[in-house]
Formats: structure tokens, sequence, C-alpha cells
DNA sequence: AATGAATGAGATTTCATTCAT
DNA sequence: GATGAATGAAATCTCATTCAT
């Protein structure tokens, strides 16, 4: 009972809940959520079993934690896309981005897309995941618009699916050189190759110290 | 000296069989597989628990019994492929079947994604999947090289990739317009609109009278 | 419906019961009583699962039929014993027939002996087994006391405890010079050398037409 | 910084571990193996069914680490055997442990007999108890020679035989008078009344404090 | 904050037995 | 007499979750 601070203890606490979240993340992704025992994920942790239920009160909300952490990336994107004038500038960067979110971060991509094909087991993130499928379509649209391609509108469902594809069979296949493929082509489709964007990285969880 | 002929018991069993599985389907496709309880498909194929186990030795089985199923189909489009001359008809092929299979047959559909971000849970279908993926891509390129499509090869991945969008985004959404948007879409990529094919109907496992 | 004769009719069930029977003895030794399964013993047999129940009421039965028809056996032992004036005849038919029913009958003998520490499981069988062990005794301290030997009583017990623990031995060791080597020690032990019995075979179970 | 110390842990699962290893003991010999359940093993030794997959990994583990407890009693014997010169001592302490080991732990004297028989289902005793039959009968001999007694190698494989029997007759008729006419019978075949041996007792495993 | 022993609901699977044919 | 599809009770085992320390 030696005294702690509360910055100490607020230190401590999110340590824990960092490592629990990480070695979840590494093996639902690499075994599946059902076959990843809570008994194996403290394990990993290299912490009790009953910590986990100090910081998540169901299995599920370990699955929710991570996927919350992956999606504030993307969050962190549009900002950025925000503060780019010109239209080809933004295409370019959902570009770069969505491909190597998918390249630097097997992990988060797997668990995403494998996760749109299980809401029925984690119904908090229904909405959450609807939210963003329904989101990113006009908002492409509109840089479609705004850069001067022709059907906009099919162009983004096009874009839009192409991308969920690319990352279905990123997981499948774990071939890297099929995502620097599409990245090409999608370059050559949009016209992207000289385009400058502002300073950009991937921001992913794995950039704490 | 059987009291019941062979045909007799072999329709008896094929009877069975069919309704287990059709069970399996609807609750897999609806529930996921982990949700989905031995139990409930007895139930809600009519039968005893213990039934089930007389045509299938594990639960896994039953998932790869439907995903066989279901791959069947696939095959039997491209038989028909082949028989049609026109590389423009062959890609409309493609695109119908394609889109028609996702549209009638919502729950296989549901369960070819989904196994394929699960195939740690399968292992006996991973090689099936993995074969899909590998084997399709190369015949699509050679389509498009005989439409005189300009870049096939980055078109066939485009294509490949825009097709597993579209169905994750179909199953998440559920949208039945996304599809037709979809089609009308590929039709004017690549120029389709008149173009006729010799009769087809998709061919699902739901045919059998 | 061809009409057969009560006899042919008669004939068939005994032919199947002891087909059944047989197939469960060769599990039921080699693979234990709860290893092995009815639907097992059906397919040794070559006939169905639901014809072991026109015969045998419970599996247990099956078990029950078996220990009977060895029994059998050794009552047809004690017959031709009775025929025997000399008591050391006696003694050496008594030790060769017990050697050579192990020895010929290896199945039997290790359900046999089985049996006897699984009493609980087999509780009809109880009092036949209890009865054995009761009968025999007092048999042999008869033939120990008009042979001449000293403390019959206490010979006899060494004598029957020594057969169960030979059963047991050869039963785990597999091992037949035991048996031999066994039979040459009893020989000496009780001067059995040249003494002659009338004619014997051991009467197995196997000697049906 | 756990919250009890490495002591009191191992305290309560060793506690824990004894009361599961007593109860599966008491209902496998009166019961069966295969006749006791989970469910009934936990209730008597009132504990939950899920605690006792935390200790052993299969409900044959439980029968293992029964039969590996009683033999660890054995080994105790023969070491104490081999502080003693005199080898008629020796034989005499064989004959009392054995008998005393039967009397005083009927439970383990039944499993370790049953055992024997149905080594089908314990694949991995096997090798154990077959190395206790093979051990037993040369160091037998032995002493047979050492004090005189002819035959000493036929006097061995009896003795031996005449423990298994008796244990199975022990065990069947449920009759000490058995044991100990059977004790006094060995005293006198090789004279050892007056014989002294230094103090012994049957170490068995209910000494645990 | 952290531990891990303990719980018990629930899942899969087996298999003796029944019964319509 | 013979068949084998169908049944369902019961068994083993897993694992998310609780809680005393």
């Amino acid at each position: 009972m030696s005294p702690r601070t509360e910055k100490q203890l607020f230190q401590i606490r999110e340590q824990s809940k960092a490592r629990i979240l990480e070695a979840a993340l590494k093996l639902f992704a690499e075994q599946g959520y059902h076959k990843t025992s809570i008994a194996q994920i403290a394990k990993e942790a290299g912490v009790a079993k009953g910590l986990i239920y100090n910081y998540f009160q169901k299995k599920e909300d370990l699955m929710t934690g991570i996927i919350h952490h992956g999606m504030e990336a993307s969050a962190g994107m549009i900002q950025q896309m925000e503060a780019i004038e010109d239209p080809k500038g933004k295409i370019k960067l959902l570009v770069d981005y969505g491909i190597d979110f998918m390249l630097e971060d097997a992990y988060h991509t797997r668990l995403m897309f494998g996760i749109s094909l299980q809401l029925q087991d984690f119904p908090e993130l229904e909405p959450m995941i609807r939210a963003k499928y329904e989101s990113y379509t006009p908002l492409m649209v509109e840089f479609f618009k705004a850069a001067g391609i022709p059907n906009p509108e099919s162009e983004a469902l096009f874009m839009a699916a192409t991308f969920d594809g690319l990352g279905i069979q990123y997981v499948v296949m774990n071939d890297t050189q099929l995502l620097e493929k599409a990245r090409k082509a999608f370059y050559e489709r949009y016209d992207l190759e000289g385009v400058e964007i502002p300073s950009f990285t991937a921001q992913t969880e794995t950039d704490k110290s």
C-alpha cells in the first residue's frame, strides 16, 4: 500500500490496459476471437486473468476497445484531409492512407474486416461500422466531382468496394505485392503520380513509446 | 434382405442431410458459426441432435459441407463460360453471375465472405478458398485482353477486389440497390449493355426437387 | 416371407446369435467392454445393429451370454473329473485344464478375469462368479487330502490364488512361457509327472461346426 | 505483488487436488471407472466440476494420478527392504507389506488389480504396470536363493502369481480372513514365524496431515 | 491495483436403444 | 428374421466470469 499519486495510478492503469489490448489484438487476429480465451490473453499480456476484468467488463469489450482504437486513426486521416485543398491530393491521401494502413497494421486490418462479417457477435459495434460505410462514400463522391472525374457516384462506389475487396484479399493471401499493385493502379486511374500532399504518417496504435 | 430398398434409404438420407444443411446455413448466416449450437440446428431442422452426427462427424463439417455446396455452383458458371465465344459475353456472364448469386443467395454469400476471414477455424477449407482467389484473376486477365480493354492486369485486379468488396458491403448494409448500381456501373465501364449471352440461371443448391 | 420350417428358423437364430457373441467376445477382450460399441459389434458380426436387440435385451446381456458360455466349459471339466478315481489324476486334470484353457482361449480368459474386477457393471454375474470362487476351494481341499498332501487347506488356498494370479499375469504380459513354466512347477510340487488321465480336450466355445 | 503468498497458493492447490483424488479413488473403487462421472466426483469432493479440470486435464488423468500415488508406496517398501540383511527378513517384509497394503487400502488394491486388466483404457499406465510385473520376480528369485529355498525360480513365479491371485480374490470376496490365512500359509511355507524385521508401517497416501 | 482458485452454464459428442418398414 | 434411420439422455470438457485475499 505504498502511497502513489493519482498520476502514477493513472499511468499504471493505462499501461496495463494497453498491454492487455495489445495481447488481445495479436491473438484475435492470429487465431480469431472465439478461439482466443481470456486465459490466453492474460498469459500473453503477462497479467492475471482477474486483472482483465478490472478494465473490461466482458470479453466482447476487448474487441470493442481494439476496434475503437483502430477507428481513431482513420479519424485523424479525415482531419488531415480537410487541410488539403487540391482534390487530387485528397484522393491521393485516401489511397495512400488506406493502403499504408493495411501494410503497416495487418492485425488491425484483419480484425476490422473480420468484424464486418461478424457484427452479430458485437452488436455494440454495428452502428459504428455502418456509419463508417455510410460516411465514406459521399465524401468520395465529392472529391471525385471536384477533381472532375466522370461518373463520380459510380466511381465512388467502385473505389469503396475495391478498397474493401483489397483488404479481404490481402488478409487471405497475405501478399503485400497485391497492395502495391493496387496503389499503382489507383495512381494511374486517377492520374495521381506527381501530386503532392503535406507530410503524412499513418497513425497506428503501435506508436506508443 | 433389407426391408427398405437401397434407393429408399438413399433418399431418406439425402433428405435428412439436406434439411440439416439448410438449417445450418440459415443459422450460421444469421447468427454466426460460433453462436449457433448443434441443438439449435437440430431444432430448426426438426431432427434430433444425434442425427446430425450420423451424417456429419463434427460441427465443422457442417460448414465445410455448406461451402462445398456453394462452390459447386461457381464451377457450373465456369463451365458455361467456356461455351461462350464473345469475350464481352464472358465478362457479362461473370458480372451477372456474381451479382445474381449474391442477390439470390444471401446466406451463402454471407458465409462465403465470412469464411475467408475465419480460415483459422476451418483449416480444411483454406486450400479451396485460396485456390478460388488464385484462379479467378488470371481468367479475368485473359478476358480483358481478348476484349481489348487496356491495362488488363490492373483491371482484373480491380474487378476481383471490387467484387469482394461489394460482397462485404452488401452483407453489412444489406442493400440490394447497391448491387444493382454496381451492375450498371460494370456495364458502363465495360460497355456490356447490349451484349447477348446464352440463357443462364444461377445454379444454387436450393434447386433440389 | 418364404416359408421356413421351425428347425430352419431355429438354426438361423442360433447362427446369428453365435456370430454376434463371437464378435462381442473378440471386441470386448481386445478393447474392453466400455470402449466397444454396439455399432462396432454389429459391423464385426456382419449384421445390423437392430438384430442384436432381437436376441439380447441390453448390451450387458452380451457380456453375460459370453461368460455363461465360458462357464459351461468348466462345468464339463468338473464332470470329467468325477470320472477319475486317482486323486493325483484329478489334480493333474485341474492343472492341465486350467492352463490349457488360458492358452487356448485367451479372449475368454481375459474377459473372465476382467469381469471379476468389474462386477459392479454386471450385477447379474456376481452370484455366479462368487459361487465359482466359493465352490472351487473345498473341492481342491478334498483332492489334496485324498492325495495325502500336507496342509491341504492352505495348499488349496494357494493353488486357487496362484491360478488367478497366473491368469492376470498372462493377460498382462501375454507370455505363454509363463504358463508352461507354471505347469511344470505344479507338476513338480505335486509330483504329477507320470500321472495318467483319460483323454481330455479343453471344451471351448469355438468348437462349433 | 500477489495477494496470497506462493506457499498459501500451493497449499490450497494441494488440498484441492487431494480432495479430488480422494473422491475419485473412492468412487472408482466402489463403482468402477466408467460408471463414475466427473459430476459425481465433483459432488463427492465438494467442489465444482470445473475445478477438476484445473488440476487434471482429462478424466483419465485422475486414474493415472491415483495409481501413481499408490505406486510410490511400494517404492518405499523396496527401499526399506534394501536396509535389511537377513534374506528371510526380506521375504517376511514382502509378505507383510503386500498383505497389509491390501488390508489397509482396499480401494487402491481394487483399482490396482482392476487397472491391470483395463490397460487399453489407460495406455499411459501400461509401461508402469508391465515394469512392476517384470521387476518383482527377479528380486524375489534373489531372496529365495539367498534364503536357501529350493527351486527359487519357480518359487518366485508362484509367489508373484499367488499375491496377485489373493488380490483378486480379496477384491471379489471381500474376506479379510482370506488374507490372514494367506499370511499364515506364507509364514509356514518359508518358516518366517520368529523372523524379526525393523519397524515397518505400510506407507499409504492417506498419511497426509 | 493485482492475483488466481473456484464456479457453473453450456457446448459438443457418443451411443444404447427403439421402431417403422 | 432383418434393417438402419432416428432418438435423446448423459457424459466430458471449456471457459467467461466472480471474488476472497
